[in-house]
DNA sequence: ACAAAATATGTAATCGATTACATAGGCGGC
DNA sequence: GCCGCCTATGTAATCGATTACATATTTTGT
């Protein structure tokens, strides 16, 4: 049973299928009696559309790549839910590849691009390297590549973001209203735009609170599991402890407390910690986490359509280029008064 | 800068399409001086193949569509970061889409395949509903679609699993080996064929060993944290309480265990309590997790390189049907024998 | 009632790569 | 020198949908 084509179809509708196409993608334009057999036609043929075909004639892949940092972070599985139901509710599909396998396979990323295989690219990675941005933003189809959480300083797509100084002040306020005055800050890695951002506010909003801040309270970590266990063998070894730390990451955040635990360090009781991100796991964690939550659905959901509007309208002006999303402080267990 | 296509690059080199293609797709039929001016001449325009025009012709999306339970579930990440490697070395690209989404958008799975956007199809959701099961065993391209790590009883689809028997048999005799003889086990969702599974395996398991089971030590679950909130309210309120429970999933290692710390119960000094899976989490835990480790990278991969197979060569009778790949027991903390 | 406009449909070119078939040239064998 | 074979390349049809343009038909305005 081969598969039928428009021809098909017409030929069973006796129209020509030119009608044909035309009863499927704009109705309107065909009169009710053809419409009718024209879907009549539709129905016994079992046609569906070639969307090769489709794509090569509207010069239209009639899909979007999502590229991220590392496939395996669960960090963003939810925001590519949100991608994908967007994506899906106007007929495109999600292709997906990660930055670190498509450097080490050699493939230059604009290829997706180039070669007609994605109308558009929601890039969740900031730490792309620098030849690779230039590559972007100076390929000609720069204007249908947007990043999402992450971006690139200096470089000037248009993005998604969640307000990252806003959710890092509000941990500050937190932790300060409950008494904290000495407050440490685990780091994302070296050279990352949100690590850099958090840092920054955490520094400004201890200097607007009037709090002393040493060097050697501010640890670097990486956002993993990994980096938040040495984060907490290094506060451990200092001779001023902290007792609030604010970790860049809800994983950070857990690897802290899991290596305190290992030390007999109890959380909050000892010390108070917060995350960022809210992950799913951060109300189940023990102690549940005290977090800074970003909605990573809405977050998807607008990159999609922000990047689609690119897409479909590309040579309109009035495209909105940044989106700011907001973030809420969620209070839980793993932060108390200091003792 | 109009993208340069085949024609343009005949034009430089100053030799047909034909031979353009040929160099490209099967350099050794062209002599060394055309297929030096060719690549030239691809060097000169930057020229970059339409994925579109060559899979109309070939009649091949050069894509393989991966669909999972529920995008937002971080157990997956690990296997498509598994397919995708093995998919973009052969140059094709990974669709991903939800079941629970398509079922809402109404789209029908098979569209996928039968609309030429993917040429196969890794289904990683054993719980399909029947009448969509039946839908993709009766399409012509029943072929090219593979289950991983989950799977429908009854339907004869090629798959990828892990031991499921020998790991649960595996749990179940560390569990009696550092001395635990009254088990509980935690089960998946109902309807599931891993929970099922497991189940039954668990069962045998305990007969073989000629320890008692009451009925009520088998507790449902689903494979969520939640669902082992639940069931560790269940086991305490048990008349008898086995000193070790066998969970069928990290996530409902980790829920039960939460569940238990907020009851002041210690694990494993009170209970041991194994979970199924290795999440990347399981070793952050507190406690560390003892589990079966899966694979699920190698899981990914298997299925990829299988899927393949099968599309390239769809007519060979030697295609491999089933791969089943080991599990391993890692022992961590959460289990120790009973006081 | 007739020109003009609006509506409905058909004809055929087109998107860009692949490939069956045709052809041209070179070579060896007899 | 002729035939056949092999190699390298070109010609042109093809995949299936879209759409500019042409044409036929109906409606509207005066």
């Amino acid at each position: 049973m081969k598969t039928s084509t428009l021809q098909d179809v017409a030929r069973v509708a006796k129209v020509s299928t030119a009608t044909v196409s035309r009863t499927l993608s704009n109705p309107d334009v065909v009169s009710e009696s053809t419409r009718r057999r024209v879907s009549e036609a539709v129905k016994v043929t079992g046609y569906r559309i070639n969307r090769a075909a489709r794509n090569l004639r509207t010069q239209r892949a009639h899909s979007v790549l999502v590229l991220l940092p590392d496939l395996a972070n669960p960090f963003f599985s939810t925001i590519l839910e949100g991608i994908s139901r967007n994506l899906s509710q106007q007929g495109y599909s999600m292709l997906i590849a990660s930055t670190k396998q498509v450097h080490d396979s050699g493939e230059r990323l604009i290829d997706y691009l180039d070669d007609a295989r994605a109308d558009g690219m929601i890039v969740l990675d900031g730490g792309l390297e620098p030849e690779i941005v230039e590559m972007l933003e100076t390929a000609p189809q720069a204007d249908r590549i947007l990043f999402a959480c992450e971006w690139v300083d200096g470089a000037d797509f248009p993005s998604v973001r969640c307000e990252n100084r806003r959710g890092t002040s509000a941990a500050v306020n937190h932790l300060y209203d409950i008494g904290h005055r000495k407050i440490a800050h685990v780091t994302g890695p070296e050279g990352n735009v949100l690590s850099s951002t958090r840092k920054d506010a955490f520094v400004a909003e201890m200097a607007k609170l009037n709090l002393a801040l040493k060097p050697e309270w501010i640890i670097a970590g990486d956002f993993s599991l990994a980096a938040g266990c040495l984060a907490a063998q290094t506060w451990i070894a200092l001779d001023v402890r902290p007792t609030a730390v604010f970790c860049a990451s809800d994983q950070l955040a857990m690897g802290f407390i899991a290596e305190l635990s290992r030390h007999g360090i109890k959380v909050p009781d000892d010390v108070s910690v917060m995350g960022f991100d809210d992950i799913d796991f951060a109300e189940q964690f023990i102690p549940p986490l005290t977090t800074i939550r970003q909605d990573r659905r809405l977050i998807g959901e607008t990159a999609a359509k922000m990047l689609l509007a690119r897409i479909v309208h590309s040579n309109d002006g009035n495209l909105e280029h940044a989106a700011v999303l907001p973030v809420s402080l969620v209070i839980r267990e793993s932060t108390a008064s200091p003792t």
